[in-house]
DNA sequence: TTGACATATCGGGATCGATCGACATATGGT
DNA sequence: ACCATATGTCGATCGATCCCGATATGTCAA
């Protein structure tokens, strides 16, 4: 089969596609992503629900929040992850569909 | 927030998804998968459209193939490659809704 | 059988990412 | 002011991944 000529997408897109896929690629983003998905949580709530510690957390989340995954809000000593990227419920449900109807 | 105690997916199941992400986040990778969801192609073929080595193209390949998301042929000294994961229709179309919407 | 081609594998060197302890900052309560 | 809590940052370590040259395997054609 030929290759086309004319690609829907370029290296450059499929290059920050990349760092996109590779920054939510991991099992503890996942799950703060899932949690995110249906509505704000603290670095706190996240870091509990992965079993991690607090500042592992935090770096996760600021790893995606500079990608622009996330966005955060601070209310007295807490702050508050969401969601920014709306995207990734889309791609959320791509991995639920797959990997809960095998098991 | 509280957190729901019971995910809809576990740890394994996420770990899992995880790897498969990993597996797909590198810009060759994502054009190769592009290209095989038209229809097969060579070795060969998807190394030119990249612009990269054959012998690179093939560890790229193979290493798709050892997570279950492709499947190849040999016919003559041809090795033809295809999508065997059909998730990855559904992960592309979010991925390029996403990434040729903003430019 | 010989040689050219197509693909796969191996080993090294460089870089990246994950994890963790320790520390830093900032906020609220008393 | 002081202390506890919540979050963020730094530096080191370790393993994973990427890229590449060199080499191996396997297939066809002459």
């Amino acid at each position: 089969m030929a290759i086309a000529t004319a690609n829907s997408l370029s290296l450059e897109a499929l290059t920050q596609a990349s760092e996109c896929l590779r920054t939510i690629a991991h099992p503890h983003r996942l799950r703060m992503i899932q949690l995110m998905l249906e509505g704000e949580h603290t670095v706190g709530e996240l870091a509990g629900a992965c079993e991690i510690p607090s500042h592992m957390a935090s770096e996760h989340l600021m790893l995606m929040k500079r990608c622009g995954l996330l966005h955060s809000e601070q209310r007295g000593r807490r702050v508050y992850y969401q969601v920014a990227e709306l995207h990734l419920a889309d791609i959320m449900n791509c991995i639920e569909q797959r990997f809960s109807e095998n098991q």
